[in-house]
DNA sequence: CTGAAAGCGCTTACAG
DNA sequence: CTGAAAGCGCTTACAG
């Protein structure tokens, strides 16, 4: 047999090589492998270096469930995002695995919209994983969210929910005081004809609000003031094209997001609208893209290493048991900062 | 004991509260709770509705551990990256978790530049989720890498380093046609005065065949030639002030990433050199950011979804047996394919 | 320094 | 429909 063809499993029967298989070939017992691998006291050099060969000949690899079971295993959160392509979900992955790290947690990542062929229904996969971990984290589909009531299966932490599920712990936005800043800060700027870009055809929170603000300062509205696309540069690129088409007269833009808004800014530019002096932008997310683009984003932003920080005390008061799983809702609540930058 | 501070142990013996604990709790024995709550055939309705019931009200939790080992666990990947802030990560993060995902495996993140306070040792990091997960893929620091041998202990497949680990699977990046192919389209479009940013003091791959392709050429070179700063947008922007101050009469510029040359697009922009008239600028990686800004960057792009094809199935290969753990180097090469947009 | 025993928490046959 | 037995692969005491 070729040296490079060794397999991982013991030839004479095909099943996985375990502490058993290196023990019989090194001539002791397991709990000697045991040592011998695992660094411990009490083994004598030359036995520990005979083992150490015959795992290696054999290509032995500890079983991590087994050592799991008997040592006990560290806390895994499943970090589910619908898109990791969306630069504000790896930015709070970040903050979220650096958080877990100072706990000896793991972060397990399932991106829901990966750029993949097969890949099968979103409730399988959510299913799937949270099997495999101790918590979940994230954004969750709202009809497999409530139609499957995962929640009461696994200790969940809901991140930015619309519909705040009273089974689940959240960590949810209240976005009123930050798009009243956004817009207080258009009309206090003298912009009277506000429009908004959204990414549902349904009205988002965001645009109810926004809605209702203009209402309440007698602001002019009408429906061609609104669009809505993909919430993607390219979504952006095409509401605000076509909000400028239909509403020529617009001196500001609320925009979903800053990935949207990042493709408003090319449009405008597209179109000859200068940013800000025509029309004033501001996104929400407060990216780091923002700052990359010229003119620079306003935004409203909100902060990732918070929002990843409130939802894994959640995680840790659900495990440790000083919080309930479900029940009487445990929310924490954050707001949007404004950042003036250059749009705006 | 108010309800909502039911705890997840078993209040009468400070330990997790297992099948047994639910079994007693329900007042059968543990293998019908096993199939009241996996839902399997045989269990009158009944008895299943109290056996949940007993479940619920004592937070019961299957062991992860227990259920891998009888039952045979998933594939874990860890994923390591320098830092998740870089679009690049996230991008082949989001095409490895969708490829995993088609197999039914699941990727553990790791992102060694965690925006956290106290995170540990990065040696110590690594060796910890070494043993959680069944391969390591991923950008992993040259030092604790060769000093280590982590290969060694573990399946692992080292993505697009300097260095080619000869004990490691591999997927590398042959820079050569790429960056050859840039800076013949800089001659190409008339530039003879070409610098470039690099990302260490130390001349990165990239900026050697950089140095080579001049003197080849015959182009201009001195060491004004040259800028370097950290990998992100304000190093960029550091770096092309520099070079725009020590070489002014430089006309083209190749940055080692786009995350860099998106700074440097922001500096140039400060500066008053018009992009691509004055300097053209090129790009690496394919970044989607690439396209956000004006003028859009061209770069030296490279696929991810192909990298992690790559990585996943060399990790295939390694569990499977099909290919050697470690010994005769088993390595995919790539190249990067120049995609011209509007900075040269 | 080394080995025989017991057990981690679950599930999968196998009896009733 | 329900339960007693055996075993998954490892480690942690406990004897020698």
């Amino acid at each position: 047999m070729i040296q490079h063809m060794a397999s991982p499993r013991d030839p004479r029967r095909n099943r996985p090589v375990t502490i058993v298989d290196v023990a019989n070939e090194a001539g002791v017992s397991r709990q000697t492998v045991t040592r011998a691998l695992n660094n411990m006291p009490d083994v004598s050099a030359s036995t520990a270096a005979r083992v150490i060969a015959a795992a290696t000949r054999l290509n032995y690899r500890p079983n991590r469930a087994a050592q799991g079971l008997v040592g006990g295993q560290s806390v895994v959160i499943g970090f589910v995002v619908e898109d990791l392509t969306n630069p504000f979900y790896p930015e709070l992955a970040s903050a979220l695995s650096g958080l877990a790290a100072d706990r000896d947690w793991n972060v397990m990542l399932c991106d829901l919209a990966p750029p993949s062929h097969g890949h099968g229904d979103v409730r399988e996969t959510l299913h799937s994983l949270a099997q495999r971990v101790d918590a979940l984290v994230g954004y969750f589909p709202e009809d497999v969210w409530s139609s499957d009531q995962l929640a009461r299966r696994i200790p969940s932490v809901v991140l930015d929910a619309d519909q705040v599920d009273p089974e689940a712990a959240s960590v949810s936005i209240d976005i009123a005081p930050g798009v009243e800043a956004a817009l207080d800060h258009f009309v206090a700027s003298g912009r009277t004809r506000i429009g908004m870009i959204d990414c549902f055809p349904d009205p988002s929170p965001r645009r109810l609000f926004y809605r209702a603000y203009l209402e309440r300062k007698g602001l002019a509205w009408s429906s061609q003031s609104e669009a809505w696309a993909d919430t993607t540069h390219l979504g952006g690129i095409a509401a605000a094209t076509r909000l400028h088409e239909q509403y020529a007269e617009m001196d500001a833009v609320l925009v979903f997001n800053d990935v949207m808004a990042v493709g408003a800014l090319k449009s405008f530019a597209h179109a000859g609208v200068r940013v800000p002096a025509d029309c004033a932008v501001i996104g929400i997310d407060g990216l780091e893209i923002g700052q990359l683009v010229t003119p620079e984003l306003s935004t409203l932003e909100i902060d990732r290493g918070a929002m990843a920080r409130h939802a894994l005390d959640l995680v840790d008061g659900m495990l440790s048991g000083a919080l309930p799983l479900h029940g009487p809702l445990v929310q924490r609540t954050m707001t949007h900062t404004l950042v003036l930058r250059q749009s705006a």
